[in-house]
RNA sequence: GCCGAAGUGGCGGAAUUGGUAGACGCACACGACUCAAAAUCGUGCGGAGAAAUCCAUGAGAGUUCGAUUCUCUCCUUCGGCACCA
């Protein structure tokens, strides 16, 4: 026997495969057809690295293995030849891009050939070759013809160093993806194909092909589409113009957050075409507007630009609750994204939150997470669901740091609450519970900055399911006085105190863990739910929301309240409130009411008492103390408020009402009565209507201080709010019903759809759909490309195609490969080719000299080879294209390419597929039906490799030390075929020594021999095999068949059948050194079309198999027995074992499981 | 920020309807052959321990007789998109 000598075979057999046109497919009816497409190389002058042939020799197995299995196998390759790389080259050296890359071809070709792929040749194409661009030409006309291409003057990224306009997707970072140089942006007339017009097309079709995973996601994440609303928000007060009957259109995919909408904001793009219409906006204002529109300009990267804006002084209309937002100019809202204009809503959306924080608005809670409780509390299915109030407070006794829990009977641990019931508002029930629960009396129940969230669960008590509404307050105990706590509540649970370490052990209920986490979080986080949750009571979480923005320094909010108090109070509407709800935190309103009620004071006995009647003659007394300011509040919305006591009345407010209301002749129960001290309501509400005193939360006491007594609608935030309060169809038809009703306690997907109809009936805003997806920019200013075939006629006015018959349209050679300075192709530089005669009109015409960009040629290649390739190309000419023949190829059954093309030439490929598939000139709508990637290699550390790093691997050298079939082998053989590998000379040996390992096997190979033992390794082998091929799992293929080559290699002798289907398993990896030991085993015809061997289920079993047996899960001891041996006796033979007598320890078994052919375990 | 994937020996990596963690390969160590080296063949190779045994799959909890695999929380790395409203 010689040695496994690969240069020899190597060669001898790629002769065979050439000669035999082994490989070439002819279109066979009578066999399935299988075409399996890789993505064709740009032949760059640097010829191949060793991370070029894993993707070619992945689909070279499976075509090897199908073509076995007995498929008509097309595996066709070609040159995607027109690249920047050879154009920069011809730049640099003037050399002709068409020489150069007819070289690199040849180049190519060879190293490809060397590497022994089955690749049908006679199918090549090459994308630069005038037969082949004649047709990405006509194809080109076809979407002109339609209508899908069309020019237009649009800023384009813009390379200063390659001078040539990029697509978005070749910008990384603001830098150029080929050379890095900061891109720049001009405005450029552009040939652009109307990709967006397929959208959808391109979306569905997703749905009917087998793409992986990652694929799948990446197109649908470019395509981007998203569903939501479209609204008209109304503006006042617009600068210039006459009429109110201004709107601003937003688009939104969160409508049911729309209550949340605090200020509208505007692109520095829409703000510009409004003052090209005739807004008159402040000088300020235009300058701001420039500045942002030039910053623009400058594509520094973007995600780096910091948030800036100004208010346009104007006031827009929250179309649902009618209130009043300021409008912002701002950078952070694109001018070509959706309207140019979005609604703020700040509690929601992490952008508009650091917008708010930054100049001081309003941020409004309108959706609470929705806590899902998992396990035996879950929901479950069937079940009525109750909508419930719940209040807990987190007790703390701050005298040692501990925390009040209760402990149920059943272990477990809890913080004090209850339900609220009917009528109780949430601090009176929370303090009821704590008297009762734990006798606690004497404690302080602190207004608190958590977040409300509802909690869903089931509850067994009542068998429901629950949705709460979940009120949390921190309680500190003042002292530790108690009362008796009575036997019931004993029964029930029984208070403890625990360290605050301890809480989070202790307690059990979901929910708590939850407030705790909140309880003890520094910086709140969690208030931003730009998540999906539940439309929560939007009085009460926006109080609670307010209480971020002033986590602000002593000085910010000293500053912000002097500002809001030296401006004059004529600003009500609009933005300025938001500047006193900004310090609403509890401290703070406390000083300045404090100052606030001093100067009020002063001020009061320069007015006299002044009675009239507000409008609807509903009656209404505004009480002392800071009334006076709460009088001007309410004449700044234009009502006029119809009795204010006096300063003197303080002490007698009762019997002054009485008089008053005697004067007016009313009842004191009818009449309205406004306060913004707490202690008002105390002393009144036994002789008031308690439904009809009014919280005024802009006085003395804040928002938190006053919903301590009164219900959430009697608390007014803003003096507008008393127009609700006034006008009971207002109310409802308005929105605010909607506001605290309709939406109350819907999921967010249930919510935005509700919403959406509610908006579409009141004609306000309708459903909208938005990609992100746009048209593709079509045009280069580069030489080496496709010529765009089409004339510029001034008569017949505009583009005109040219004939099919004068096409292709050649490229002409030119002496300079340079583009020009002004950014046109080098084409533009030639006059006698630019000037023609308009093929419509005879006229004169000028010809496109734009070129077409790298990813036309790759957009169909795979229905050139389907047709027949270059060779066809060439001998039908214009008769070329034929749909028989796609009809019998397409769609590609398996197309695998890199990660790096999963976006663009994929989606860019489908659309000219989609495209050509409506004009009837393929067969399918989708191109490909299945699509997988292969993972880079990379040099030694990781990185790429690159010529400029210097850490290219060659493959002629690897050939020549290795061979190519351990080349092959080893690069299926390195790791998973989808993740990046590091390039590993050292691992090339371990594979090398495999096949020298297959190759000295011939030595022990006898004719009459059988071992059952071998005999079943090699079809439990075959078997995986054959399924991992399919999997693309190439790596435990192969350490498969390393296993059963030791043990064959173990073995004295092997039989001449065994060591056959080891030939054939293994032939797809190293096809040369198969087909030689195909041929030394006595064939004669070639190896490539044998068929693949069938695993034996029979031989697969093993007649003995080894039990693990454990003791309590642990692994003691191994017993090896007969296959088919019966449960009881492998539970006999296992608890016999010395091993497990030993751990058993004399006890008697609990439990033995048995698992069939794996193991016994013993439970003690 | 959003979406996705992944964390296992010195290294590349095996093992998922939950069932003996570390297959296969590299590197390393020892031995055989050799005057010697290479090649080849054989043995060993997660950590601790003399051993019994114990500990180990990013960290922590949970479910289970049993968890790399399932659930929850967190950390890290990589990939994609990005002020996309």
């Amino acid at each position: 026997m010689q040695k496994y000598d690969p240069k020899k075979i190597e060669k001898k057999w790629q002769k065979y495969w050439e000669k035999n046109k082994t490989f070439e497919v002819q279109e066979d009816a009578k066999k399935d057809k299988f075409y399996s497409l890789i993505e064709f190389p740009y032949p760059s002058g640097e010829g191949l690295h060793v991370g070029h042939p894993r993707p070619f020799t992945a689909m070279d197995v499976i075509s090897r293995k199908k073509r076995m299995e007995g498929k008509n196998v097309l595996f066709p390759i070609g040159f995607d030849a027109f690249g920047l790389p050879t154009e920069n080259f011809a730049i640099k050296t003037g050399k002709p891009p068409a020489e150069v890359t007819k070289k690199n071809i040849a180049n190519f070709t060879r190293q490809l050939k060397m590497l022994g792929f089955s690749f049908d040749w006679s199918r090549q194409v090459d994308t630069t070759d005038p037969n082949y661009y004649k047709w990405t030409q006509k194809l080109f006309l076809q979407f002109f013809k339609h209508g899908l291409a069309y020019k237009k003057n649009q800023p384009i990224n813009w390379c200063p160093k390659d001078k040539i306009g990029l697509a978005n997707e070749e910008v990384v970072n603001g830098n150029c993806e080929r050379c890095g140089t900061p891109v720049e942006k001009r405005n450029k007339e552009q040939w652009m194909l109307a990709i967006t017009k397929y959208a959808d097309k391109l979306l569905d079709g997703l749905k009917n092909v087998d793409y992986i995973e990652r694929a799948r996601l990446q197109q649908e994440n470019w395509i981007g589409k998203s569903e939501g609303a479209e609204v008209d928000f109304p503006l006042r007060m617009v600068p210039g113009q006459t009429d109110d009957k201004h709107f601003v259109k937003i688009f939104t995919t969160r409508p049911d957050t729309i209550f949340g909408a605090t200020f509208l904001a505007v692109s520095p793009e829409l703000a510009k075409s409004w003052l090209d219409i005739g807004w008159q906006a402040s000088e300020e204002v235009k300058k701001y507007i420039t500045q942002a529109l030039e910053a623009r300009t400058a594509v520094t990267a973007r995600e780096e630009q910091e948030k800036t804006g100004i208010s346009a002084g104007i006031v827009a209309i929250n179309p649902v609750s009618k209130k009043e937002i300021p409008v912002w100019i701002t950078n952070y809202v694109m001018g070509e994204v959706g309207t140019g204009a979005i609604m703020g809503v700040p509690a929601h959306d992490q952008r508009d939150f650091d917008f708010a924080k930054k100049f001081g608005l309003p941020v409004k809670q309108v959706v609470m997470q929705n806590i899902v409780v998992a396990g035996a509390a879950a929901p479950r299915e069937g079940k009525d669901l109750v909508q419930r109030k719940v209040v807990t407070g987190i007790i703390h006794n701050p005298k040692n740091d501990t925390f009040l829990l209760l402990r149920r009977a059943d272990k477990e641990s809890s913080f004090v609450g209850g339900t609220i019931e009917n009528g109780e508002d949430a601090i009176t029930a929370l303090r009821r519970e704590i008297v009762e629960e734990t006798g606690y009396t004497d404690f302080e129940i602190k207004s608190t900055s958590f977040p409300n969230f509802f909690g869903n669960g089931y509850k067994l008590r009542i068998d429901k399911n629950c949705l709460d509404f979940e009120y949390f307050y921190a309680v500190e105990l003042k002292s530790e006085d108690r009362q008796e706590v009575s036997k019931e509540e004993l029964a029930k649970h029984e208070p403890f105190l625990v360290p605050r370490a301890e809480v989070s052990k202790t307690i059990t209920l979901t929910m708590h863990q939850y407030m705790w986490k909140y309880y003890t979080e520094e910086k709140p986080k969690y208030l931003i739910f730009d998540f999906d949750g539940v439309i929560g009571n939007t009085f009460e979480a926006c109080a609670k929301a307010q209480m971020v923005i002033d986590n602000k320094s002593k000085e910010e909010a000293v500053e912000a309240m002097t500002r809001y108090f030296s401006s004059k109070p004529n600003h009500a509407k609009g933005h300025s409130l938001t500047e006193i709800e900004m310090v609403a935190k509890l401290d703070w309103t406390r000083r300045f009411g404090e100052e606030m009620a001093k100067l009020e004071y002063s001020l009061f006995s320069k007015f006299n008492k002044e009675i009239k009647n507000i409008p609807n003659t509903k009656v209404a007394i505004i009480s002392a103390g800071s009334g006076l300011y709460i009088r001007n509040r309410i004449e700044e919305t234009g009502l006029n408020p119809s009795h204010v006591l006096t300063f003197e009345d303080h002490h007698s407010k009762e019997e002054k009402i009485e008089q008053v209301c005697k004067d007016w002749g009313v009842s004191m129960k009818d009449v309205y009565y406004f306060t913004d001290s707490k202690a008002d309501v105390y002393e009144l509400e036994d002789c008031l209507d308690r439904k009809k005193i009014i919280g005024c939360a802009w006085g003395y006491c804040g928002y938190d201080l006053l919903r301590e007594l009164l219900p959430e609608n009697q608390v007014l935030k803003n003096p507008e709010d008393i127009h609700l309060l006034f006008a009971d169809s207002v109310y409802e038809n308005e929105g605010v019903a909607v506001e605290s009703e309709f939406l109350n306690g819907l999921k967010t997907p249930e919510a935005k759809q509700k919403m959406i109809s509610w908006l579409e009936e009141n004609r306000i805003g309708k459903k909208q759909i938005n990609y992100k997806l746009r048209d593709w920019v079509f045009s280069r200013q580069r030489y080496w490309g496709e010529p765009i075939p089409l004339v510029h006629c001034e008569k017949c006015s505009g583009w005109v195609p040219l004939p099919e018959d004068e096409l292709p349209l050649k490229l002409p050679k030119v002496e300079k490969y340079q583009p020009t300075d002004n950014g046109e192709s080098p084409l533009a530089a030639m006059e006698k080719w630019v000037k023609t005669k308009c093929p419509n009109c005879g006229g004169p015409a000028r010809r496109e000299t734009d070129t077409m960009p790298n990813w036309a040629g790759s957009s169909w290649y795979f229905l050139a080879y389907a047709m027949g390739g270059e060779k066809r190309l060439k001998e039908k000419g214009d008769k070329f294209w034929d749909k028989e023949m796609l009809k019998h190829w397409q769609p590609v059954d398996w197309y695998n390419g890199g990660m790096e093309h999963t976006v663009l030439h994929l989606l860019y490929s489908r659309f000219w597929n989609q495209f050509l598939y409506d004009i009837g000139m393929v067969p399918t709508p989708e191109p490909y039906a299945k699509r997988t990637s292969h993972g880079m290699i990379l040099a030694k550390g990781g990185e790429k490799m690159s010529k400029s790093k210097g850490n290219v691997v060659n493959p002629d050298e690897m050939v020549e030390q290795f061979g190519a079939d351990a080349l092959r082998a080893y690069i299926m053989f390195m790791g998973p075929f989808d993740q990046a590998v590091e390039w590993d000379t050292n691992g090339l040996v371990g594979v090398k020594r495999f096949l020298d390992k297959v190759w000295n096997l011939q030595e022990k190979v006898e004719n009459k021999i059988t071992d059952t033992k071998i005999e079943t390794a090699l079809h439990q082998t075959i078997k995986k095999v054959t399924e991992d091929i399919d999997a693309m799992r190439f790596n435990t293929a192969i350490a498969k068949m390393m296993e059963l080559v030791n043990e064959m290699s173990k073995a004295d002798k092997i039989s001449v059948v065994n060591y056959t289907y080891l030939v054939q398993i293994l032939a797809p990896f190293a096809p040369h050194l198969c087909e030689e030991l195909w041929d030394v085993l006595g064939h004669e015809k070639s190896l490539a079309c044998e068929s693949w061997p069938q695993f034996n289920p029979e031989l697969i079993k093993e007649s003995e198999v080894t039990l693990a047996v454990q003791v309590n899960g642990k692994l003691r001891d191994t017993i090896t027995v007969a296959a088919d041996i019966s449960e009881e006796e492998a539970k006999r033979t296992a608890l016999s074992s010395e091993a497990v007598k030993k751990w058993l320890e004399g006890k008697e078994p609990k439990k033995v499981i048995y698992v069939k052919g794996k193991l016994v375990s013993v439970v003690v």
